[in-house]
DNA sequence: GCATGATCATGC
DNA sequence: GCATGATCATGC
């Protein structure tokens, strides 16, 4: 040991106990000239956690920031909401350098990897135009990717290079993967880079764990004694094996789930699988989650992996037309979340609408030409497709558009219906209320009182396109 | 015919 | 009691 350090650089368990010193103080509670330290921009706490608290000298060199320890040390944000700290953003990891990324074929072989398999996870309550001496350290944890993760992240960077492989490194999106994330890098307006195999630039990108992947360890660490984790224990339902995931990716088990079912209806499906009848309106969606988990989660959003992920199951009924009668309804509005979110790719908007979404699509067998559907009616719906979609990169500068119009109008206190885009505005997006007519005006509106409800919508109009899209994929 | 406002079973 | 997922129903 360096008796110089109160740690030990070649260990990670110490290099861990170490942080412990920082939970629930500021750089400056610690270090009285914590601000001599004081750097901007976003790396800067970092840096000055490693120069002040661990007398480490930063590095740019590729390899983590504790070379001999194997141990990248990140810190990263927390913002308070109702249900107390929440993560506010993803976790950016390092640059993709399109070109060498290129000679890198596996994980195994990647400069993420090698960066940052083995990670100390500092998380700090984030405040705006504060000194970064002043931000207080909330939570630590050592972290180290479960094997199952490790396998989808494997799949993960398999898309990903795939792409740049393939000279698409213009099309990567952070909906296209499940953990790991090519997440967006620098502003607006920054100069594209060169890919390898395309002439076309491509947008600057960092692999990146998606918030949901890093609320799932958030979570674990608000159970854990003394704000503190160094064994991550999975303990939600799961939906695919360890097993399993050595052969297939995980898309491709979850889609030859429903290979037995396609031409059926609602009836024979829950009959097949021994489910009791529902006459719940989302009867098509409890059915398709019963298929997707085997019959063993009620609700898999609630499974581990689209926790960590973010995928969201939507079921969609088409017409025998091809024609769409509902538009899609998402999560109501967070007005204090909108007003309180100043960048776009930071919202739960964003989070939601760059998601991969999985879409499972009953179709009409005959043609209806009524708009009221009799019993009968209703089981000549049958399961007709099921695919894994994100949306793409134009469709999300439009959804940004929306939500900034959005913003707007919670800024202004605009919280009224004729504000907002409506349905006949023809933008892929709407606001339209959702829920029962007593709980419309129950919401806080962040400039006091209360506010309606309303909630994000697709209109009905662009779901069709999104499976006409799909169709014209398969042919 | 469709935009708009309203509704409901489910599961925690 | 409430969020969720999705569809219903009315009136223009």
């Amino acid at each position: 040991m360096n008796d110089l350090l109160p740690y030990d650089p070649k260990n990670a368990m110490s290099i861990y106990e170490h942080a412990s010193l920082l939970i629930d103080k500021s750089l400056h509670m610690l270090y009285p000239d914590a601000q001599l330290h004081e750097r901007k921009g976003k790396g800067g706490l970092g840096q000055m956690v490693e120069e002040i608290h661990y007398h480490y000298t930063p590095n740019s060199i590729s390899g983590p920031d504790f070379a001999d320890a194997g141990i990248e040390l990140k810190c990263t944000p927390l913002k308070k909401d109702k249900q107390g700290y929440a993560i506010k953003e993803r976790l950016v990891c390092n640059m993709i350098d399109y070109v060498e990324t290129d000679n890198q074929k596996t994980l195994a072989e990647s400069h993420f990897w090698k960066k940052c398999k083995h990670m100390l996870l500092v998380f700090y309550l984030h405040q705006a135009h504060s000194l970064l001496c002043d931000l207080v350290f909330i939570y630590r944890v050592l972290w180290a990717f479960p094997e199952k993760d490790r396998l989808i992240i494997e799949q993960d960077y398999a898309i990903i290079y795939n792409k740049i492989h393939n000279g698409l490194a213009h099309t990567l999106s952070e909906g296209d993967t499940m953990y790991l994330g090519a997440c967006r890098k620098g502003q607006k307006g920054d100069s594209l880079r060169e890919q390898p195999h395309s002439s076309i630039g491509a947008k600057r990108r960092a692999f990146s764990l998606k918030p949901a992947y890093m609320r799932t360890i958030l979570e674990q660490v608000k159970k854990s004694p003394n704000r503190s984790l160094c064994a991550y224990v999975q303990d939600k339902s799961e939906l695919v094996s360890i097993d399993e995931l050595k052969r297939k990716s995980f898309e491709d088990i979850i889609l030859e789930r429903f290979n037995p079912y396609f031409g059926k209806n609602y009836l024979e499906i829950a009959k097949d699988l021994g489910q009791k009848i529902s006459n719940a309106k989302h009867k098509y969606s409890l059915i398709a989650n019963r298929i997707a988990s085997q019959c063993n989660i009620n609700d898999i959003n609630d499974s581990e992996e689209f926790q960590k992920s973010g995928i969201r199951l939507k079921t969609i009924r088409v017409e025998h037309s091809g024609s769409i009668k509902e538009s899609m309804a998402f999560k109501n509005i967070d007005y204090e979340e909108v007003f309180n979110c100043d960048r776009w790719t930071d919202s739960e908007l964003f989070e939601i609408f760059t998601s991969r979404f999985m879409f499972v699509v009953f179709k009409h067998k005959h043609k209806s030409a009524t708009i009221k559907i009799s019993d009968k009616e209703e089981n000549e719906y049958v399961l007709d497709k099921v695919f894994f979609w994100t949306m793409p990169q134009n469709d999300i500068d439009l959804a940004e558009q929306y939500w900034q119009h959005i913003r707007n109008n919670v800024v202004d206190n605009h919280i009224e219906l004729k504000y907002f885009w409506n349905i006949s505005d023809n933008k892929n997006f709407h606001v339209r209320p959702k829920g029962t007519k007593q709980s419309y005006h129950t919401d806080v509106n962040p400039h006091g009182g209360s506010a309606d409800r309303y909630c994000y919508w697709f209109n009905a109009q662009y779901v069709q396109s999104i499976i006409n899209s799909q169709d014209t994929l398969n042919d």
